[in-house]
DNA sequence: CCAATTCATAGGTGCAAACCCATTATTGGT
DNA sequence: ACCAATAATGGGTTTGCACCTATGAATTGG
């Protein structure tokens, strides 16, 4: 009785929006009952994988705008997860460093959202998973170009 | 220099949700050329597919507010693209009909919608496309349940 | 060595989505 | 005939997100 529009259904983009927004709304959750929003994940992921960045290669690796990173980061430190220093070679830049306790911390987020993952993807076997995350993979590497290593 | 974190595109339910959002973001940007948001679309889809509804119908199908149907409402009206008339059975309620000016628009936001498909899943041929719907359907029936019909 | 540029920071703006509440008209049950 | 429930509506709130501007400190290029 309150089914969705075929009109709808049909349209890959939508579908993948929609699919996108509640797994996006699903790990937003999560992650609020550490007190944790989803950039302060993606910024410990980039510290943890890449290393300690200036706050300026912080913002363009992830897209987001400068004074933004700073909030974020003021957040993290507070909570003792990165730590900020002035690089001594340019004074005008902080470099910023993930700290033990950091690490333990995005560990545990990628917990919390493997879990959510595990929800999400319930219905599909493994081999369909992978094929999706390939799909989604490409398609992420076409959009947001430059972003992803190609191999 | 400035990748995505390897942590993050670990994990499919990033993709998703980056995926879902930037094809949302597009698909808005389409429609707003036209002066329409996606609700406005959804409503002329499930008018469309399955004919009259009371707007209490409406808010329950798309799973959205009662009163901001009225709002969405009051817009397609205006665009001549709904006609609404109390419904002699219970005058509380206000039967909505698409009009043929509404069927003609909604022809339309199809057709940019796929246009903006065509744009997002280009590097897909047409089997992984016809699979990644596939997944995505699967997908979004288990996360929305009750709102696919059930082949 | 001065001017233009860069970086971090603080503060504020705009917007859209999703709710929530109160009111009015109408109905159905008893 | 009355009362509780339901429909549509108008109005407003909140929240998250992206974006923008100004300022001070530091650096670099010509």
């Amino acid at each position: 009785m309150h089914e969705t529009p075929p009109s709808l259904l049909a349209l890959t983009t939508y579908l993948l929006s929609r699919v996108g927004k509640t797994a996006r709304t699903r790990i937003t959750e999560r992650l609020a009952a550490r007190d944790v929003r989803l950039w302060h994940m993606a910024v410990l992921a980039a510290l943890a994988d890449f290393g300690p960045h200036a706050q300026r290669d912080l913002a363009a690796r992830l897209t987001i705008d400068p004074s933004d990173v700073v909030k974020i980061l003021d957040e993290l430190a507070a909570a003792g997860h990165v730590e900020r220093a002035r690089d001594p070679a340019d004074r005008r830049r902080v470099v910023v460093t993930i700290t033990s306790a950091g690490r333990t911390a995005l560990a545990d987020l990628t917990t919390d959202a493997s879990a959510v993952q595990e929800d999400v993807l319930a219905p599909l076997d493994e081999e369909e998973r992978a094929r999706l995350h390939d799909l989604l993979l490409r398609l992420f590497a076409h959009l947001h170009e430059g972003t992803v290593r190609e191999r």
